[in-house]
DNA sequence: GCTGCCTAGTAAAACGTTTTACTATACCGT
DNA sequence: ACGGTATAGTAAAACGTTTTACTAGGCAGC
């Protein structure tokens, strides 16, 4: 069959017609300079051949991949999985690929991964790893590179992003606890200094504080999340506060760990204790008592963050203003969360 | 800053040596053919500029993009994201990209997606969807491409693959209930073609009457496994088959909404009834109780398909035998499934 | 009959590599 | 002094596009 890949040149010698008016109609830039006969010649024998423009070529040409790479945190994380499947169609109705990694929220992988790709894709969205304030800068104002920052950003310099509003989220999650009859109220987080998890505390700290009550604090570090070691932080933090009557968790990681020691202590949920975590995963709908959650948009999200960067590399170099979004997450009031007064009638 | 991209050219210029030698250097060719003072001049100016060469060119000149797209059924199900994170990692240390998509199991939307891609990356990396045996067999026997198939398989013709030994899991899971003392062992699978549905269920049937016990089944349409149509079958079948102690599902999707069911209809497990499904997912063992699966080797899956598709193509065009892997499943046994005679005694 | 301006199209350079075939010099054995 | 060969390097074509600047011819206006 057809072995060999086909060129414009090859049409060109084919049709008898000049390889600049093929490119021409190729790219729909025929309108007002090629005839509509030659035009129909040139689309018919296209169509016949299947041909196809090297993308390599048109990219040394042109100086554009018409690819971006999504860095996340975690690929296989179910929360960036579903941003980049989303992502994805989008890129594609727009003509561009999805490249994707994952940082593990490593500094020196992540640069090494920059540097791999740079000059390679158009734009990088990511979700840079803690302490990557200067490389990003960096990335963004030295190496001039089409950046859209997710999940995090930074306050010090601009630069274009999509995030949660964590503050406000964090809030809701207290009052939810609150309207429920709780007064013992705790935080579980991460010792880190990414925005989300330091607006999440400092939500939870500002509710807390209105409403007048005393703050109960756990900070995990950042490698101990999914492991045994935070089971046991988690267990203790729990035994030394007896009186906790509900928890926020700050990432649905931290969750699923708390929800173990809480298995295993067989505490009761929502009796004994209340649960709120951030993140919507299915594990919480389906687990018994189903957990409340304040849930991320994740459509929105993704459709914001690929328009946006599209968006970007569509206004050329026109300065564009930078484009932020923040947008709010939602509580998910679940079994978790039930009413300590109507605990008795139920 | 450096603003501009430095290129081969603007070296040689600069150090006044040829293109060539700077291009041997550059691809660790220069070996035999130019002088240690040269090579090491070379090198340090590169360092020094950071020069990168220009991937576009590369893939012009040699006709090699560097890249794989892996067209997954749906890159946000946690098990092709788990497999799309360890392939990347191994396909970066290899100098290659990865592209991702989603097949959404539609015939239409495959093919759609491989036009684009096809010649665009080295090779393909594929769970091909519903009726595509002719489409696959095109792909690889007239267009040439590349292509690793993944998950499932087609018996007609040769291709690589690397699956799940299906029929063994199946087995197994049937096994691992009649030893724990059941004897009505039903099976919950979806009405397809596709190989791993197929093998599933006839593990399961071969062990059944094996065992010489009466067979449960029941087939959902493709659409509607998360539905609550499919919640609905599944309820209605476990009422019209009463004396059903266990229930086979043939994905974990499937069993999700079966635990939906099983949860609604305030069936005990595994007093009333033992479950295990196919495919491992943290929901699982965090449900209650822990829900017993038929496990896939993630890592082992991800390793033999990057390993397998680099080595393809690696290899040239000395046409290779094809490449084959199936691997066993694991059948890991949580509270799901204890045995009927321990019951009284917890 | 000349200028100017359309229309329909083309030639050729450029993008940044890789690779083949070549050259210039030196040395060595006889 | 000569051929042979090894060493160190280079010139130039090719990959397949896009795009700028051009042309050939026709026609309108005067």
């Amino acid at each position: 069959m057809k072995r060999k890949k086909i060129s414009m040149k090859d049409i060109s010698k084919e049709l008898g017609i000049s390889i600049t008016t093929i490119s021409f109609i190729v790219n729909n830039k025929a309108e007002n300079k090629i005839s509509k006969e030659v035009i129909k010649k040139v689309e018919d024998y296209i169509q016949k051949v299947g041909y196809k423009p090297n993308s390599s070529a048109q990219s040394l040409r042109t100086g554009k991949s018409k690819s971006i790479v999504f860095m996340a945190e975690d690929i296989s994380d179910p929360f960036f999985s579903a941003i980049a499947k989303q992502m994805e169609e989008i890129a594609f109705k727009n003509g561009y690929n999805i490249i994707y990694c994952s940082t593990e929220n490593d500094r020196e992988r992540t640069l090494e991964l920059l540097t791999l790709f740079k000059g390679q894709v158009d734009a990088f969205i990511i979700t840079p790893p803690e302490n990557f304030e200067n490389d990003l800068r960096k990335l963004i104002y030295e190496d001039q590179q089409t950046v859209m920052v997710f999940d995090r950003y930074f306050k010090n310099f601009k630069h274009n992003y999509v995030v949660l509003e964590n503050f406000e989220g964090a809030q809701k999650a207290v009052t939810g606890f609150y309207e429920s009859g709780r007064r013992n109220i705790a935080f579980v987080g991460i010792d880190s200094q990414l925005s989300p998890l330091v607006e999440r505390h400092e939500g939870y700290l500002n509710m807390i504080n209105k409403l007048q009550l005393p703050a109960y604090e756990l900070f995990l570090k950042f490698d101990q999340v999914k492991t045994p070691t935070g089971m046991a932080a988690i267990s203790n933090f729990l035994e030394e506060n007896p009186n906790i009557d509900s928890i926020l968790f700050a990432t649905n990681n931290l969750a699923i760990n708390g929800l173990r020691v809480i298995r295993e202590k067989q505490i009761k949920i929502p009796e004994d204790l209340a649960i709120i975590s951030f993140d919507e995963r299915d594990v919480f709908e389906l687990y018994s008592p189903p957990i409340s959650v304040i849930a991320q948009p994740i459509s929105e999200l993704a459709k914001e963050l690929i328009n946006g960067t599209l968006e970007i590399l569509a206004s050329k170099k026109e300065k564009m203003h930078f484009f932020t979004k923040i947008l709010p997450g939602e509580l998910i009031v679940r079994d978790s969360l039930h009413k300590v007064k109507n605990l008795s009638s139920s």
